[in-house]
DNA sequence: GTTGTTTTGCGAACAATTCGCAATATCGTT
DNA sequence: AACGATATTGCGAATTGTTCGCAAAACAAC
């Protein structure tokens, strides 16, 4: 890897770079690379979109190494892997307790939070007799026109 | 196919056999068998256990026809299919308003039903500017050891 | 630097699903 | 009951998304 030349300062290290480094990981320019894109992309991309999205910054970045990654971070709890229904799986950071609804004629994913949502969730776990270790949940939907 | 044998009564026609024809399908032998095996499941069983169960009435059924089966009903809004994050997607009947909370130990799963649930569903897609015309959700939790 | 361990890229392997097509079955019409 | 237009089937091959095996390269601690 190509060292920073020389300039007085050091890099904030990511929020996802410290984390991987504290679970063991090491910390290779693809996987450098891979952190950076998901960090920095606002949308929901696909292994395909994210595995482009690294090739700009190293070029040699293989698919297998995309899915590699995703599969640790998912491990390790810091990405989300989401089912839009269309072909295929959707990743972004876990940032914390937002769902999607997903407008069924244009694709276009909205996010939306809801408090009551995540209560309820627990309670109906808890109600059968279970701990919510996980979920999935998504909503499709039709524009209202009025 | 081999017809009643001409026993004076007509066999009740299946739920689902009724709505496909009315939807204009043509009632195959395969279908038939299909369709049976899904109304008599009480699981949710993969596409592979479907074509096995299937199969038990009529050994030519390929798997080719339990897929192109199972996504006209979909279609219909006959059948619902669920990813219980095991291998292969699950399916049943859709029956009306109930979920399923995954034991992530033992793999089993608890349905249940929430009226609350639905009514959040619905109120979050609309305050967003939506009708719902689909979701996903399923729970997945360790039980609780008292 | 040396060294032990991880990680990578590659292409092959897999698994789930879809497709093309010729053969067959259904169903409304005779 | 037979016909004929059309839908459906089984087969195997093709696709797609994902994983794997392995030798080469990179990392991190000495």
């Amino acid at each position: 890897m190509v060292l920073n030349a020389g300039m007085g300062y050091k890099k904030p290290m990511s929020k996802l770079i410290e984390k991987c480094t504290e679970a063991g990981l090491k910390m290779t320019d693809q996987r450098k690379a891979i952190l950076k894109v998901l960090e920095e992309s606002e949308d929901h991309p696909s292994v395909e979109t994210l595995c482009e999205r690294a090739r700009q910054a190293d070029a040699s970045i293989s698919i297998a190494t995309v899915y590699r990654t995703l599969s640790l971070l998912s491990e390790l709890g810091l990405v989300l892997k989401h089912d839009f229904k269309d072909t295929s799986a959707r990743f972004e950071v876990d940032h914390g307790h937002h769902h999607h609804l997903v407008d069924t004629e244009s694709g276009e994913v909205v996010e939306f939070e809801n408090e009551e949502f995540e209560r309820l969730m627990h309670k109906i776990a808890n109600d059968l007799g279970y701990d919510m270790v996980d979920h999935t949940f998504e909503l499709f939907g039709r524009k209202i026109k009025k």
